[in-house]
DNA sequence: CGTAGGATGCTGACATTGTCAACACCGACC
DNA sequence: GGTCGGTGTTGACAATGTCAGCATCCTACG
Protein backbone atom coordinates (compact mmCIF):
# COMPACT_ATOMS: atom_id res chain seq x y z
CA UNK A 1 0.00 0.00 0.00
CA UNK A 2 2.89 2.30 0.31
CA UNK A 3 3.96 2.58 -3.19
CA UNK A 4 0.88 0.64 -4.90
CA UNK A 5 1.86 1.71 -8.36
CA UNK A 6 5.18 0.64 -7.75
CA UNK A 7 3.98 -2.85 -7.31
CA UNK A 8 1.74 -2.80 -10.21
CA UNK A 9 4.58 -1.83 -12.52
CA UNK A 10 6.72 -4.52 -11.62
CA UNK A 11 3.99 -6.81 -11.80
CA UNK A 12 3.30 -5.90 -15.37
CA UNK A 13 7.15 -6.12 -16.77
CA UNK A 14 7.10 -9.13 -14.98
CA UNK A 15 4.03 -10.63 -16.67
CA UNK A 16 5.60 -9.31 -19.88
CA UNK A 17 8.59 -10.56 -19.47
CA UNK A 18 7.00 -14.19 -18.76
CA UNK A 19 4.94 -14.19 -21.35
CA UNK A 20 6.55 -12.18 -24.36
CA UNK A 21 10.19 -12.07 -23.37
CA UNK A 22 13.21 -9.50 -22.01
CA UNK A 23 12.54 -7.38 -25.24
CA UNK A 24 8.64 -7.05 -24.82
CA UNK A 25 9.72 -5.53 -21.77
CA UNK A 26 9.65 -1.66 -23.08
CA UNK A 27 8.23 1.43 -21.31
CA UNK A 28 5.16 1.63 -23.36
CA UNK A 29 4.12 -1.76 -23.09
CA UNK A 30 4.96 -2.28 -19.11
CA UNK A 31 2.75 1.66 -19.00
CA UNK A 32 -0.14 0.17 -21.10
CA UNK A 33 -0.59 -3.03 -18.98
CA UNK A 34 -0.63 -1.24 -16.13
CA UNK A 35 -2.82 1.51 -17.45
CA UNK A 36 -0.52 4.25 -17.23
CA UNK A 37 1.40 6.16 -19.92
CA UNK A 38 4.49 5.30 -20.99
CA UNK A 39 6.49 8.09 -18.40
CA UNK A 40 4.90 6.86 -15.45
CA UNK A 41 7.63 4.76 -14.23
CA UNK A 42 9.58 7.77 -14.40
CA UNK A 43 8.03 8.29 -11.24
CA UNK A 44 8.76 5.04 -9.29
CA UNK A 45 12.34 4.15 -11.01
CA UNK A 46 15.62 6.31 -12.48
CA UNK A 47 15.26 4.90 -15.52
CA UNK A 48 14.82 1.74 -17.60
CA UNK A 49 17.45 -0.27 -15.62
CA UNK A 50 16.03 0.49 -12.18
CA UNK A 51 12.80 -1.09 -13.18
CA UNK A 52 14.23 -3.93 -14.49
CA UNK A 53 17.17 -4.24 -11.39
CA UNK A 54 13.57 -4.48 -9.72
CA UNK A 55 12.31 -6.86 -11.50
CA UNK A 56 15.75 -9.01 -11.19
CA UNK A 57 14.91 -8.86 -7.07
CA UNK A 58 12.09 -10.89 -7.82
CA UNK A 59 13.25 -13.35 -10.01
CA UNK A 60 16.68 -14.15 -8.24
CA UNK A 61 14.44 -14.78 -4.72
CA UNK A 62 11.69 -16.78 -6.11
CA UNK A 63 14.69 -18.96 -7.76
CA UNK A 64 16.35 -18.99 -4.75
CA UNK A 65 13.09 -20.39 -2.79
CA UNK A 66 12.87 -23.02 -5.90
CA UNK A 67 16.68 -24.15 -5.32
CA UNK A 68 16.71 -24.25 -1.35
CA UNK A 69 13.36 -26.36 -1.26
CA UNK A 70 14.81 -28.77 -3.96
CA UNK A 71 18.44 -28.87 -1.75
CA UNK A 72 16.78 -29.69 1.48
CA UNK A 73 14.35 -32.04 0.47
CA UNK A 74 17.73 -34.22 0.23
CA UNK A 75 19.47 -34.99 3.42
CA UNK A 76 23.17 -36.45 1.79
CA UNK A 77 25.80 -34.30 0.90
CA UNK A 78 26.19 -35.73 -2.86
CA UNK A 79 22.23 -35.63 -3.22
CA UNK A 80 22.24 -32.27 -2.26
CA UNK A 81 24.75 -31.09 -4.52
CA UNK A 82 22.89 -32.79 -7.71
CA UNK A 83 19.92 -31.46 -6.16
CA UNK A 84 21.25 -28.13 -6.25
CA UNK A 85 22.20 -27.91 -9.82
CA UNK A 86 19.33 -29.73 -11.04
CA UNK A 87 17.32 -27.47 -9.40
CA UNK A 88 18.99 -24.50 -10.64
CA UNK A 89 19.38 -25.88 -14.35
CA UNK A 90 16.17 -26.74 -14.73
CA UNK A 91 14.63 -23.36 -13.16
CA UNK A 92 16.55 -21.25 -15.65
CA UNK A 93 15.44 -23.34 -18.64
CA UNK A 94 11.74 -23.34 -16.99
CA UNK A 95 12.11 -19.13 -17.05
CA UNK A 96 14.94 -18.19 -19.62
CA UNK A 97 14.28 -14.70 -19.77
CA UNK A 98 13.81 -14.24 -16.53
CA UNK A 99 16.92 -16.17 -15.66
CA UNK A 100 19.11 -13.85 -18.24
CA UNK A 101 17.85 -10.87 -16.90
CA UNK A 102 19.45 -11.64 -13.53
CA UNK A 103 22.86 -11.71 -14.75
CA UNK A 104 22.09 -9.09 -17.35
CA UNK A 105 25.16 -6.90 -18.54
CA UNK A 106 23.24 -3.75 -17.16
CA UNK A 107 23.74 -4.53 -13.74
CA UNK A 108 27.52 -5.35 -13.90
CA UNK A 109 29.09 -2.09 -12.59
CA UNK A 110 28.25 -1.30 -8.69
CA UNK A 111 24.42 0.35 -9.47
CA UNK A 112 21.43 -0.89 -7.87
CA UNK A 113 22.71 -2.58 -4.67
CA UNK A 114 19.30 -4.32 -4.06
CA UNK A 115 20.06 -6.67 -6.29
CA UNK A 116 23.92 -6.95 -5.92
CA UNK A 117 22.67 -7.68 -2.20
CA UNK A 118 19.81 -10.66 -3.30
CA UNK A 119 22.70 -11.91 -5.08
CA UNK A 120 25.18 -12.12 -2.43
CA UNK A 121 22.47 -13.33 -0.10
CA UNK A 122 21.41 -16.54 -3.03
CA UNK A 123 25.06 -17.20 -3.05
CA UNK A 124 26.21 -17.48 0.65
CA UNK A 125 23.01 -19.18 1.70
CA UNK A 126 22.66 -21.34 -0.93
CA UNK A 127 26.90 -22.22 -0.68
CA UNK A 128 25.99 -23.03 2.97
CA UNK A 129 22.74 -25.24 2.36
CA UNK A 130 24.74 -27.47 -0.02
CA UNK A 131 27.61 -28.08 2.57
CA UNK A 132 24.94 -29.35 4.57
CA UNK A 133 25.77 -26.58 7.43
CA UNK A 134 29.81 -27.51 7.41
CA UNK A 135 31.86 -24.16 7.15
CA UNK A 136 31.80 -23.59 3.44
CA UNK A 137 34.04 -20.79 2.21
CA UNK A 138 33.14 -17.42 1.00
CA UNK A 139 35.63 -19.00 -2.10
CA UNK A 140 33.44 -21.98 -2.08
CA UNK A 141 30.55 -20.65 -2.42
CA UNK A 142 31.25 -18.63 -5.04
CA UNK A 143 32.92 -21.35 -6.65
CA UNK A 144 29.20 -23.20 -6.22
CA UNK A 145 26.90 -20.45 -7.53
CA UNK A 146 29.42 -19.76 -10.22
CA UNK A 147 29.52 -23.64 -11.68
CA UNK A 148 25.75 -23.82 -11.36
CA UNK A 149 25.36 -20.71 -13.67
CA UNK A 150 27.19 -21.77 -16.30
CA UNK A 151 25.40 -24.48 -16.26
CA UNK A 152 22.25 -22.41 -16.49
CA UNK A 153 23.43 -20.19 -18.79
CA UNK A 154 24.52 -22.71 -21.51
CA UNK A 155 21.33 -25.20 -20.90
CA UNK A 156 18.95 -21.94 -21.86
CA UNK A 157 21.59 -21.10 -24.82
CA UNK A 158 20.56 -24.75 -26.14
CA UNK A 159 23.86 -25.54 -25.88
CA UNK A 160 23.60 -29.07 -24.66
CA UNK A 161 20.76 -30.43 -26.32
CA UNK A 162 22.70 -28.79 -29.49
CA UNK A 163 25.54 -31.57 -28.24
CA UNK A 164 22.98 -34.63 -28.02
CA UNK A 165 23.02 -34.24 -24.06
CA UNK A 166 20.57 -33.49 -21.84
CA UNK A 167 21.05 -31.72 -18.03
CA UNK A 168 20.96 -34.08 -16.27
CA UNK A 169 24.04 -35.77 -18.11
CA UNK A 170 26.20 -33.14 -17.84
CA UNK A 171 25.42 -32.59 -14.01
CA UNK A 172 26.30 -36.33 -13.57
CA UNK A 173 29.48 -35.78 -15.02
CA UNK A 174 30.12 -32.54 -12.83
CA UNK A 175 28.76 -34.39 -9.83
CA UNK A 176 30.75 -37.92 -10.40
CA UNK A 177 33.88 -35.97 -10.21
CA UNK A 178 33.25 -34.36 -7.46
CA UNK A 179 32.39 -30.97 -8.15
CA UNK A 180 33.13 -28.21 -5.97
CA UNK A 181 33.21 -28.47 -2.32
CA UNK A 182 31.89 -31.62 -2.56
CA UNK A 183 34.65 -32.74 0.21
CA UNK A 184 33.78 -30.10 2.61
CA UNK A 185 31.95 -30.63 5.73
CA UNK A 186 30.62 -33.63 7.85
CA UNK A 187 30.06 -36.68 5.89
CA UNK A 188 26.33 -36.81 7.19
CA UNK A 189 24.38 -34.15 7.80
CA UNK B 1 40.88 -11.24 -51.67
CA UNK B 2 37.84 -12.89 -51.96
CA UNK B 3 35.74 -10.84 -50.01
CA UNK B 4 38.31 -8.05 -48.97
CA UNK B 5 35.40 -5.72 -47.42
CA UNK B 6 33.62 -8.30 -45.84
CA UNK B 7 37.10 -8.64 -43.79
CA UNK B 8 37.39 -4.70 -43.27
CA UNK B 9 33.99 -4.60 -41.86
CA UNK B 10 34.64 -7.13 -39.10
CA UNK B 11 37.74 -5.51 -38.44
CA UNK B 12 36.08 -2.23 -38.11
CA UNK B 13 33.03 -3.78 -35.59
CA UNK B 14 36.27 -5.45 -33.64
CA UNK B 15 37.93 -2.20 -33.30
CA UNK B 16 34.54 -0.80 -32.01
CA UNK B 17 34.04 -3.79 -30.07
CA UNK B 18 37.76 -3.57 -28.26
CA UNK B 19 37.68 0.54 -28.03
CA UNK B 20 34.36 1.45 -27.07
CA UNK B 21 32.22 -1.88 -26.26
CA UNK B 22 29.74 -3.41 -27.47
CA UNK B 23 27.13 -0.65 -27.33
CA UNK B 24 28.99 1.50 -29.76
CA UNK B 25 28.90 -1.16 -32.77
CA UNK B 26 25.94 0.22 -35.25
CA UNK B 27 26.07 -0.35 -38.07
CA UNK B 28 26.32 3.56 -38.74
CA UNK B 29 29.54 3.58 -37.23
CA UNK B 30 30.86 0.09 -38.60
CA UNK B 31 30.28 1.94 -42.13
CA UNK B 32 31.64 5.38 -41.25
CA UNK B 33 34.90 3.58 -40.22
CA UNK B 34 35.01 1.31 -42.91
CA UNK B 35 34.45 4.15 -45.22
CA UNK B 36 31.12 3.25 -46.19
CA UNK B 37 27.74 4.02 -45.35
CA UNK B 38 25.03 2.28 -42.97
CA UNK B 39 23.72 -0.02 -45.34
CA UNK B 40 27.21 -1.36 -46.78
CA UNK B 41 27.04 -4.19 -43.88
CA UNK B 42 23.73 -5.71 -45.48
CA UNK B 43 25.92 -6.39 -48.57
CA UNK B 44 27.83 -8.65 -46.94
CA UNK B 45 25.46 -9.89 -44.06
CA UNK B 46 22.07 -10.85 -43.71
CA UNK B 47 21.59 -8.18 -40.76
CA UNK B 48 23.47 -7.32 -38.28
CA UNK B 49 23.27 -10.28 -35.53
CA UNK B 50 24.97 -12.42 -38.64
CA UNK B 51 28.04 -9.61 -38.51
CA UNK B 52 27.99 -9.95 -34.65
CA UNK B 53 28.17 -13.68 -35.47
CA UNK B 54 31.13 -13.14 -37.49
CA UNK B 55 32.65 -11.23 -34.73
CA UNK B 56 31.98 -13.87 -32.17
CA UNK B 57 33.95 -16.54 -33.97
CA UNK B 58 36.95 -14.37 -34.30
CA UNK B 59 36.57 -13.60 -30.76
CA UNK B 60 36.12 -17.52 -29.62
CA UNK B 61 39.04 -18.50 -31.88
CA UNK B 62 41.73 -15.75 -30.57
CA UNK B 63 40.15 -17.27 -26.90
CA UNK B 64 40.91 -20.70 -27.84
CA UNK B 65 44.14 -20.16 -28.53
CA UNK B 66 44.82 -18.34 -25.71
CA UNK B 67 44.00 -20.74 -22.98
CA UNK B 68 45.41 -23.93 -25.14
CA UNK B 69 48.88 -21.86 -25.11
CA UNK B 70 48.57 -21.53 -21.36
CA UNK B 71 46.99 -25.25 -20.89
CA UNK B 72 50.18 -26.88 -23.26
CA UNK B 73 52.47 -25.25 -21.01
CA UNK B 74 51.67 -27.37 -17.72
CA UNK B 75 51.99 -30.89 -18.28
CA UNK B 76 50.67 -32.01 -15.04
CA UNK B 77 46.97 -32.66 -14.87
CA UNK B 78 45.91 -30.90 -11.87
CA UNK B 79 48.42 -27.76 -13.09
CA UNK B 80 46.71 -27.85 -16.38
CA UNK B 81 43.17 -27.61 -14.90
CA UNK B 82 44.29 -24.94 -12.59
CA UNK B 83 45.97 -23.22 -15.78
CA UNK B 84 42.24 -23.63 -17.53
CA UNK B 85 40.29 -22.37 -15.70
CA UNK B 86 42.59 -19.70 -14.73
CA UNK B 87 43.50 -18.17 -18.32
CA UNK B 88 40.00 -18.30 -19.66
CA UNK B 89 38.84 -16.00 -16.81
CA UNK B 90 41.63 -14.03 -16.99
CA UNK B 91 41.23 -13.50 -20.94
CA UNK B 92 37.41 -12.57 -20.39
CA UNK B 93 38.76 -10.32 -17.53
CA UNK B 94 40.66 -8.54 -20.08
CA UNK B 95 37.86 -8.70 -22.99
CA UNK B 96 35.30 -8.20 -21.25
CA UNK B 97 33.17 -6.65 -24.08
CA UNK B 98 34.40 -9.45 -26.79
CA UNK B 99 33.64 -12.33 -23.99
CA UNK B 100 30.06 -11.35 -23.65
CA UNK B 101 29.61 -11.09 -27.24
CA UNK B 102 30.25 -14.75 -27.91
CA UNK B 103 27.31 -16.43 -25.78
CA UNK B 104 25.40 -13.20 -26.06
CA UNK B 105 21.63 -13.83 -26.09
CA UNK B 106 20.77 -13.07 -30.30
CA UNK B 107 22.84 -16.52 -30.70
CA UNK B 108 20.89 -18.51 -28.60
CA UNK B 109 18.33 -20.32 -31.46
CA UNK B 110 20.08 -22.48 -34.03
CA UNK B 111 21.04 -20.00 -36.30
CA UNK B 112 24.81 -18.65 -37.43
CA UNK B 113 26.13 -22.09 -37.52
CA UNK B 114 29.12 -21.11 -37.89
CA UNK B 115 29.65 -19.81 -34.42
CA UNK B 116 27.81 -23.01 -33.42
CA UNK B 117 30.51 -24.94 -35.13
CA UNK B 118 33.42 -22.85 -33.49
CA UNK B 119 32.20 -23.11 -29.50
CA UNK B 120 31.89 -26.85 -30.13
CA UNK B 121 35.10 -27.36 -31.51
CA UNK B 122 36.67 -25.18 -28.73
CA UNK B 123 34.26 -27.57 -26.18
CA UNK B 124 35.69 -30.66 -27.28
CA UNK B 125 39.53 -29.37 -28.15
CA UNK B 126 39.75 -27.48 -24.54
CA UNK B 127 38.13 -30.37 -23.05
CA UNK B 128 40.72 -33.24 -24.41
CA UNK B 129 43.58 -31.06 -23.80
CA UNK B 130 42.63 -30.12 -20.15
CA UNK B 131 42.46 -34.51 -19.67
CA UNK B 132 45.71 -34.64 -21.22
CA UNK B 133 44.04 -36.51 -24.33
CA UNK B 134 42.51 -39.22 -22.25
CA UNK B 135 39.07 -40.23 -23.23
CA UNK B 136 36.98 -37.29 -21.65
CA UNK B 137 33.48 -37.58 -22.15
CA UNK B 138 31.56 -35.40 -24.44
CA UNK B 139 29.46 -34.53 -21.13
CA UNK B 140 32.78 -34.32 -19.09
CA UNK B 141 34.17 -31.19 -21.62
CA UNK B 142 31.16 -29.62 -21.67
CA UNK B 143 30.66 -29.50 -18.05
CA UNK B 144 34.16 -28.18 -18.36
CA UNK B 145 33.41 -25.51 -20.12
CA UNK B 146 29.72 -25.06 -18.20
CA UNK B 147 31.81 -24.08 -15.53
CA UNK B 148 34.86 -22.02 -16.90
CA UNK B 149 31.76 -19.80 -18.71
CA UNK B 150 30.57 -19.18 -15.41
CA UNK B 151 33.46 -18.26 -13.68
CA UNK B 152 34.32 -16.22 -16.70
CA UNK B 153 30.81 -14.10 -16.72
CA UNK B 154 30.21 -13.49 -12.79
CA UNK B 155 34.09 -12.41 -12.73
CA UNK B 156 33.43 -10.34 -15.91
CA UNK B 157 30.27 -8.84 -13.90
CA UNK B 158 32.68 -8.10 -10.57
CA UNK B 159 30.97 -10.15 -8.26
CA UNK B 160 34.23 -11.87 -7.47
CA UNK B 161 36.24 -8.44 -6.34
CA UNK B 162 32.64 -7.61 -4.74
CA UNK B 163 32.90 -9.80 -2.43
CA UNK B 164 36.57 -9.06 -1.76
CA UNK B 165 37.61 -12.42 -3.79
CA UNK B 166 40.17 -12.73 -6.25
CA UNK B 167 39.63 -14.77 -9.58
CA UNK B 168 42.45 -17.00 -8.19
CA UNK B 169 40.71 -17.23 -4.94
CA UNK B 170 37.82 -18.78 -6.60
CA UNK B 171 39.60 -20.78 -9.33
CA UNK B 172 41.81 -22.33 -6.42
CA UNK B 173 38.54 -23.34 -4.07
CA UNK B 174 36.95 -25.53 -7.19
CA UNK B 175 40.96 -26.92 -8.18
CA UNK B 176 40.94 -27.82 -4.76
CA UNK B 177 37.76 -30.24 -4.47
CA UNK B 178 38.84 -31.83 -7.58
CA UNK B 179 36.84 -30.27 -10.20
CA UNK B 180 34.84 -31.24 -13.27
CA UNK B 181 36.69 -34.08 -15.14
CA UNK B 182 39.79 -33.72 -12.77
CA UNK B 183 39.48 -38.17 -11.77
CA UNK B 184 39.75 -38.98 -15.74
CA UNK B 185 42.78 -40.08 -17.78
CA UNK B 186 45.99 -41.07 -16.71
CA UNK B 187 47.85 -40.04 -13.76
CA UNK B 188 50.29 -37.96 -15.75
CA UNK B 189 50.81 -37.38 -19.61
C1' DC C 1 -11.05 28.21 4.38
C1' DG C 2 -7.51 29.07 1.07
C1' DT C 3 -3.37 28.53 -0.90
C1' DA C 4 1.40 26.79 -1.74
C1' DG C 5 3.96 22.82 -2.79
C1' DG C 6 5.16 18.31 -3.67
C1' DA C 7 3.88 13.97 -5.72
C1' DT C 8 2.04 11.88 -9.63
C1' DG C 9 0.77 11.60 -14.33
C1' DC C 10 0.36 13.14 -19.21
C1' DT C 11 1.58 14.75 -24.05
C1' DG C 12 5.09 16.70 -27.24
C1' DA C 13 9.42 16.38 -29.05
C1' DC C 14 13.92 14.45 -30.14
C1' DA C 15 18.05 11.53 -31.10
C1' DT C 16 19.42 6.94 -32.03
C1' DT C 17 19.09 2.72 -34.44
C1' DG C 18 17.87 -1.28 -37.40
C1' DT C 19 15.79 -1.97 -41.58
C1' DC C 20 12.96 -1.66 -46.13
C1' DA C 21 12.69 0.56 -50.82
C1' DA C 22 14.28 2.59 -54.61
C1' DC C 23 17.95 4.26 -57.25
C1' DA C 24 23.03 4.60 -59.14
C1' DC C 25 27.30 2.65 -60.73
C1' DC C 26 30.31 -0.70 -62.74
C1' DG C 27 32.38 -4.65 -64.55
C1' DA C 28 31.44 -9.08 -67.00
C1' DC C 29 29.46 -11.63 -70.52
C1' DC C 30 26.47 -12.76 -74.70
C1' DG D 1 26.49 -2.54 -77.36
C1' DG D 2 23.19 -3.95 -74.12
C1' DT D 3 21.89 -6.52 -70.13
C1' DC D 4 22.47 -8.02 -65.54
C1' DG D 5 24.19 -9.20 -61.02
C1' DG D 6 27.04 -7.37 -57.40
C1' DT D 7 27.93 -3.40 -54.72
C1' DG D 8 26.93 0.97 -52.61
C1' DT D 9 24.03 5.13 -51.55
C1' DT D 10 20.26 8.13 -49.87
C1' DG D 11 15.31 8.57 -48.24
C1' DA D 12 12.03 7.13 -45.20
C1' DC D 13 9.99 4.75 -41.27
C1' DA D 14 8.80 2.56 -36.84
C1' DA D 15 10.33 1.57 -32.30
C1' DT D 16 12.36 3.15 -28.14
C1' DG D 17 14.49 5.66 -24.11
C1' DT D 18 14.45 10.00 -22.38
C1' DC D 19 14.14 15.28 -21.59
C1' DA D 20 10.85 19.34 -20.97
C1' DG D 21 6.91 21.33 -19.82
C1' DC D 22 2.24 21.24 -18.26
C1' DA D 23 -1.99 19.41 -15.62
C1' DT D 24 -3.97 17.44 -11.43
C1' DC D 25 -4.69 16.36 -6.84
C1' DC D 26 -3.75 15.71 -2.06
C1' DT D 27 -1.69 17.59 1.99
C1' DA D 28 -0.16 20.80 5.30
C1' DC D 29 0.11 25.19 7.01
C1' DG D 30 -1.27 30.09 7.34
Amino acid sequence: MVDDTRTRLVESALKLLREEGLDAVTLRAVGDLTGLSRMAPYRHFADKTALLAALAVHVITDLSAHVAAAVLARDDRPGRLRAFYLSYVEYAVAHPEEYRLVFATEFAAGDHPELEAAIDQVMTALGMGVACGGPASKAGATALLSTAHGLAELAVAGRFAHKGLSHEDVVDALVATGGPAAGQGPAAC
